[in-house]
This record gives C-alpha cells, structure tokens and sequence, in this order.
DNA sequence: CGCCTGACAGACT
DNA sequence: TAGTCTGCCAGGC
C-alpha cells in the first residue's frame, strides 16, 4: 500500500492552498508543504509544481524552502538575492552563512496554519 | 525502453 | 551544522 505519487489537479490545488496558508514571517520546507498536500515524501514534486506557478498566481512560492534553510538556484526568483529580500521584508533574518534559521522560522510540524478567512 | 537531472530529504558520519 | 550517500519519482531525451 502506499501513497502513488502523481502530480493530479486536486494535489496541485492541495499545495498551493498549503503555500498560500504559510503566515507572512515563516516558512515551510518542501516536504511539509508535501505532506499537508495529503502526500508525504512528494518533496521533489512539490518543487516541480513551484517552478510551474506563475507570477499571477500571486503565490507565496518565496516562504518554500528546502529543510537546510538554504534558498533556491539563480535562476529562479530572479536570484537569491530577491527571495532573500522578500523573506528579510518580513522579518525573517539570515545567519551569517547566508541560509535561514530554520529552527526559529519553520512552521512547526504541530502548529495548525490559520487560514486567512477563518 | 534506459539514462540523466532536479526549487528534495533521511540516515550516518 | 555540514558533507556524503542513498532513496525517491516525474520528466525530458
């Protein structure tokens, strides 16, 4: 038995109701925004469907981050330096390597994300 | 079909 | 915390 991993519409609107959810000031790795979608382990896939989401989607793609705390290659975003303000801009602050304190901003596995309309 | 790559992650060191 | 190796699966060729 086991969670088939495929890339179907409903799991693509599971994630990006999970990533709209990520509070303003927090983050959440690929393989939370997986699980929460109803698919753990689908970490990769996750970061399939964000390199897809477009601007419009007005998504914040920016608070996804992998489980180091490290931001994502130059080539998306713009580069780092673009995601690193974005996250800066809302109060997320950097260790001197450059990556995120992840034991300080990661959405904990417990905390239930407060959706904005309820 | 196989082979390689990737916005990943867990286990170990 | 950082490297390294391994497991994983979808996609492109």
């Amino acid at each position: 038995m086991g969670n088939e991993i495929k890339i179907t519409p409903a799991f693509i609107r599971a994630v990006y109701d999970v990533v709209a959810a990520i509070p303003s000031g927090r983050v959440a790795t690929y393989g939370q925004v997986a699980e929460r979608a109803g698919i753990p382990g689908a970490a990769q896939e996750v970061g399939q469907i964000m390199s897809r989401v477009k601007a419009e989607q007005n998504l914040p793609c920016h608070r996804v981050v992998n489980k180091a705390g490290t931001l994502s290659p130059d080539h998306v975003f713009g580069g780092q330096e673009r995601q690193r303000a974005l996250l800066e801009k809302e109060g997320i602050r950097f260790t001197g390597d450059g990556h995120i304190n992840m034991v300080r901003y990661q959405l904990s596995e417990y905390e239930q994300i407060t959706l904005p309309w309820s």
